[in-house]
RNA sequence: GGGCGCUUAGCUCAGUUGGUUCAGAGCACCUCGUUUACACCGAGGGGGUCGGGGGUUCGAAUCCCUCAGCGCCCA
């Protein structure tokens, strides 16, 4: 036989990916049929494939092509992302590493770059994808800082601008001194660091009485622009209404008086400096506090800092503690542990800095979203627990702040004609802002010189909110026929950790924008994580090369190993194991086709326990197959290939493939190899979508296929009815098999040794699985008896008992201890279920289907033991 | 500190509104088997007081309280 006995993906997998790609079969246009969208969560431009990635865009491959198979026009929107931080990131670093540095650019220069750098480096990621099989419309690549899709971005931030829902305003910012810049959230780590706590005293003013606050900065005090206190405390009740002095800038503050002190921390008393610290900032808006910034941009004071201008924040500490011991104002020092938050690019201490940002308004906005997750079920999220953070988060939500200090993205088309801080027009290009400004300021001597662009871009999300839509030009064209057709889409698969960051943001942008949903369905993966639990990270370089796992395990594999264990919203514990286990499945039914395909025919009749063996696979497979939809239209993914693995390994190869397979040498019939053959092809109709490459490289090795016939663009079998009763009769069969293969392990009877079975039918079982059973169990016979048969070895099935006669091959002894354990058994249980009915309450109380089932229990166990004593009693 | 969630066999997980046959699956493990698709295999088997404690109920892995451990998000 040519066939290799190993299936190798290697060989398979780039063949029939150009095959699919040149006969076109994932490219999609709008036609009559209902279409099946999804949009790519779109990767960051700069990244490379990694196990998230890998898990998330299997699943979009697998709900892509079974809607593909269900005759839907499927079409899988992909995409890039331009990652405004982590890209401008990158090519910053990969500048420095050329000694160029930013700060000596020009922004065009710079841009430049980075869009030399997206050409090179950009799009490895979709390569990579196709590596895995996804089966994307790559003809609709789109990437969010595209001409159209930048022009959406921007015609989105002026229209909201205009409906008055953008605004201006003061936000803490992490601020890195030494590199003169913002950072994100992201880029900011937190460490522990032993520190001190200062108790410091301040004056009351007109009188002799002073109050100690404790703070970790005490540099900051010449920003103090109150002290606060507990309302509840009642040691400092008597402050109520009154003023205190700053130490040596003896500037007079509020003491004022809110419930987020903790009376529980230093003193109780808390010096509030809103220019820096969030928590400050925060009560000072609430208090209506002044604001005073006492630092320059490399974190040294400034003016406000007095006698300390120009001095760096560290060097001012320790003075200024010096300072105010020997004034008297310092009371004590305590160790304390702080987390203080450092610059992952420079390691510098981040200050917390105030600086003027753009806000989109969300209250409002978020109302329709809200309504469609939580109220009217028009956008369903998979798992339903995340409906409780959604909740949580969309109820609290605050604005958003777009702006960003960066200059790789879309840049805030707001043009400042003036000095004043609202002296600006917002509109889509600078001539139109020329033309609006002239007309708001009545001065035509305006010139094009005489406007300033805001230099910040807007956040990433904020081009990529508009994704669903913007993909097909619904936003500059609303009513273009692309979008028309595809939006809404029907499925996103990305993860729970960006939820608000992405999925709740496309759903206010689809209402508010589209007036309809982005979506119906989200289904939230879970993390991948390793097998310790930890997240997988680059850092830790605990990731898989998720290159290398396809060449070992084949891209098949990985899909199956990633599946097998990712429940929607569970993380997933990564174990290499897992895509063994694919490896070896994808192996398995490899080995099934090289059994049918090695085969020789004759003109003969079909045995009956082959015409049984298909009735029975047939009723199987639809019954598996109604089950497989089930989970399917849960998301239940993992189920669904696990119906799908068990249906193919147990039922298809251990059991059909056993039964009608002939004896050595010899042929088999016409009629059952090509039924066989359809099953095995219905087989590979569902498992396509798991497992593609595989699926097709055998369907097109079954028979010759014209491009048409391509399995990736087959039909998904159509269910039919099936009989329960086959199924169950063929479980009981499989019962009896089993209990003659422990017979015959037991004796060490070999399988080749045929046997003689006598059945005592007490239960009245049909006979029809008799062939089957005889063909599997290596029977010669299945003779019915009315009685026990002495001197043979013996097992039962339900209330049924069976008799293999053995001569010389039974010790009396062992069988008699065996039935007595049995014995001993069934009479206990049937006891406890006794008790059970002889409780009034639960006769009473339980329903009666309950008492039922429980009654059958009992007649059940009776039968049982009956056939036991029988037996017993014939032995002895 | 606030919110959400998790804890079921060695591992990863199912277990639908509390009730069918003493709690299921896959993997791993153990035994036997080189039988003519596959040892990336076949047949068989062992393994859980459902995190601890308390409560509601005729009945709880499932509902309530509590304790412990873990995780995520926000601060």
């Amino acid at each position: 036989m040519e066939i290799p006995s190993k299936y190798d993906s290697k060989r398979v997998e780039s063949h029939w990916y150009n095959y699919w790609m040149k006969h076109d079969f994932f490219s999609s246009k709008p036609d009559d049929r209902e279409p099946y969208t999804i949009v790519i969560p779109p990767p960051n431009v700069t990244g490379v494939l990694h196990m998230g990635h890998m898990l998330n865009n299997t699943i979009q491959d697998v709900l892509i092509r079974k809607a593909r198979l269900e005759g839907k026009n499927a079409c899988w929107v992909p995409g890039m992302d331009h990652a405004s931080i982590a890209t401008e990131a990158k090519v910053v670093a990969k500048l420095k590493d050329n000694g160029i540095a930013k700060a000596d650019l020009t922004r065009e220069e710079f841009l430049k770059h980075a869009w030399d750098w997206t050409d090179e480096y950009g799009g490895v990621i979709l390569e990579q994808l196709k590596k895995l099989g996804c089966s994307c419309d790559w003809s609709r690549t789109k990437f969010t800082m595209d001409d159209d899709m930048s022009a959406s971005v921007l015609k989105v931030f002026i229209d909201l601008y205009n409906k008055g829902l953008v605004y201006r305003g003061f936000r803490m910012v992490n601020w890195d001194p030494e590199a003169k810049t913002t950072l994100s959230d992201e880029e900011v780590n937190y460490e522990e660091r032993q520190g001190l706590l200062y108790y410091l005293s301040y004056e009351i003013e007109g009188s002799d009485e002073k109050v100690t606050i404790a703070t970790t900065r005490p540099e900051t005090i010449l920003g103090d622009t109150a002290i606060c206190i507990n309302p509840n405390d009642e040691r400092y009740s008597h402050l109520r209404g009154k003023k205190a002095i700053v130490p040596i800038s003896n500037r007079v503050i509020p003491i004022i008086e809110d419930e987020y002190v903790d009376i529980e921390f230093g003193t109780g008393c808390l010096k509030v400096t809103p220019a820096h610290d969030e928590n400050d900032k925060n009560l000072g808006e609430k208090h209506g506090l002044e604001v005073i910034d006492i630092f320059n941009a490399d974190a040294s004071l400034n003016s406000f800092g007095l006698h300390y201008e120009g001095k760096d924040r560290f060097v001012v500490r320790k003075e200024i503690a010096k300072e105010l011991e020997e004034k008297g104002f310092l009371v004590k020092t305590e160790q304390h542990i702080n987390k203080v938050g450092t610059s992952e690019r420079t390691k510098a201490v981040i200050e917390p800095r105030l600086s003027d940002q753009w806000f989109l308004k969300m209250e409002d906005l978020a109302k329709p979203a809200i309504d469609a997750v939580l109220k009217n079920g028009e956008v369903k999220l998979f798992p339903k627990k995340f409906e409780n953070t959604y909740r949580h988060w969309m109820e609290n939500i605050r604005d958003w702040n777009i702006s960003r200090q960066l200059w790789w993205g879309q840049q805030i088309p707001a043009y400042y004609y003036g000095d004043g801080k609202e002296d600006f027009v917002v509109a889509e290009t600078m001539e139109k802002a020329l033309e609006i400004a002239k007309e708001r300021t009545n001065n035509e001597q305006l010139t094009i010189k005489n406007l300033v662009q805001d230099a910040d871009v807007l956040d990433t999300w904020f081009s990529s909110w508009l994704w669903p839509i913007s993909v097909f030009g619904g936003i500059l064209e609303p009513d273009n026929e692309e979008v028309n057709y595809y939006y809404p889409t029907n499925d996103l698969v990305t993860g729970p950790d960006i939820l608000f960051f992405w999925v709740a943001r496309m759903i206010v942008a689809g209402y508010e924008f589209r007036d309809e949903r982005p979506y119906e369905n989200v289904y939230l993966t879970g993390l991948v994580r390793d097998k310790q639990r930890r997240k997988m990270s680059k850092q830790l370089g605990n990731s898989p090369d998720a290159l290398k796992l396809i060449e070992e395990y084949g891209a098949d594999g990985v899909r199956v190993g990633l599946l097998l264990s990712s429940a929607a919203g569970n993380d997933l514990m990564f174990d290499e194991a897992l895509c063994q286990q694919g490896k070896n499945f994808a192996n398995k039914i490899w080995n099934a086709f090289r059994l049918v395909k090695g085969w020789e025919v004759a003109d003969i009749e079909q045995p009956e326990a082959a015409k049984i063996g298909i009735e029975w696979y047939t009723a199987k497979f639809n019954q598996t197959l109604t089950e497989i939809e089930d989970h399917y239209s849960k998301y239940r993914i993992s189920d669904a290939l696990m119906a799908m693995y068990k249906l193919i390994w147990d039922d298809f190869c251990s059991w059909l493939l056993e039964i009608v397979k002939p004896a050595y040498q010899q042929p088999i019939d016409k009629k059952t190899l090509a039924e066989v053959i359809h099953l095995f092809e219905e087989n590979l109709r569902i498992l396509h979508p798991f497992m593609p490459f595989l699926s097709e490289e055998v369907w097109q090795h079954m028979t010759k296929r014209t491009p048409e016939e391509a399995l990736c663009i087959a039909n998904w079998p159509k269910g039919a009815d099936f009989d329960d009763k086959l199924i169950s009769e063929f479980d009981f069969a499989a019962e009896v098999i089993s209990g003659v293969r422990n017979i015959r392990k037991e004796k060490n009877i070999p399988n080749k040794d045929t046997l003689e079975l006598k059945e005592l039918n007490a239960g009245a079982v049909s006979s029809q699985m008799n062939p089957v059973i005889i063909k599997l169990s290596n029977l010669s016979t299945i003779a019915t008896v009315t009685e026990t048969v002495d001197g043979a070895l013996s097992f039962r099935v339900k209330s049924n008992e069976y008799f293999i006669p053995i001569s010389g091959a039974i010790d009396v002894e062992v069988e008699i201890a065996k039935l007595e354990e049995e014995l001993k058994y069934t009479k206990g249980f049937l006891q406890s279920v006794q008790k059970k009915l002889a409780n009034e309450r639960f006769v009473n109380n339980a329903p009666a289907q309950v008492v039922e089932i429980e009654r059958k229990k009992v007649s059940d166990a009776e039968a049982k033991i009956e056939t036991l004593e029988k037996s017993l009693a014939s032995l002895s």
